[in-house]
DNA sequence: GAGACCGTAACTTTTTTTGTGACGGAATGG
DNA sequence: CCATTCCGTCACAAAAAAAGTTACGGTCTC
């Protein structure tokens, strides 16, 4: 799985120590070591499911829409949509095997199944969690 | 997730469909549609886990090491490893940032529960039922 | 209306993954 | 015992994916 889901998160906590205020792309591009488009990329996913606001304009950026507490790690990984799962493979099988033409069907279900135990997973998790205990280890 | 699980489940049925006989890396790339290569390198690491045997020279080729129905998918993915599951961002943080400090351990523990719900998921399959499903469809 | 920020597209660079070619070694089985 | 078959693995090429960069228009604030 790549590495977006921590990216993410760890936007999020950022923003989450400051929610009264807007943060700018830049300086969370900075304090977390990358590039303000790519903040605006991924801030730009979550805004669409709502976890986020963005202003433009002076005194603009990012803020959460919401209480950390309400964020939970699930809703996070589904804003970020199918990048964040398992994958299938893309080879071409051989058209007359019986096997290559329904394994991917057949892991279709398999995943699913380890889609649905994530979610729960992570469904415990809040943004406000993961900042106390990242806070509480540095 | 890289497509890699796929890969080797597919690989995987196809051997349990012959479970008597060894089958070679070739056919097995000409199966799946890709290149011998690429299979061992995948399957090397299976046998290490004990899933598969090998062997060389004429009439050798690749061989289930147990009943597909006591293969479970859990063990195959623990098979591949890390390459498999969720994956902290590298990015190096502002080094007086205190989120920034200690958001991967904290990611450490949030994806170590993901991770744990995954292996539980996938426990509940094994090779023969993936492959009973495919043929199903197919 | 000047400046601060987002929004987004296009492009480059880097990284990761996959595919290829090559060749030694081992064992099979005539 | 020798030719053949197949794995084991390295080194490299190619392709794909991801990340980073530049650029610029739009918008709102002050």
């Amino acid at each position: 799985m790549n590495p977006r889901l921590s990216l993410a998160l760890h936007v999020l906590c950022l923003l989450a120590t400051q929610p009264q205020q807007r943060v700018t792309s830049e300086y969370l591009a900075n304090s977390i070591g990358t590039n303000p488009v790519v903040i605006r990329r991924l801030l730009a996913r979550l805004r669409q499911a709502g976890l986020v606001t963005s202003k433009g304009a002076a005194g603009g950026g990012w803020q959460l829409s919401r209480p950390a507490a309400e964020i939970s790690v699930r809703s996070v990984r589904a804003a970020l949509g199918e990048e964040v799962a398992l994958r299938r493979h893309k080879n071409q099988p051989h058209p007359q095997c019986p096997v290559g033409r329904g394994v991917n069907q057949a892991l279709d279900a398999v995943y699913a199944s380890a889609d649905a135990a994530i979610d729960a997973a992570l469904e415990h998790w809040s943004i406000a969690q993961v900042l106390e205990l990242a806070l509480q280890v540095s």
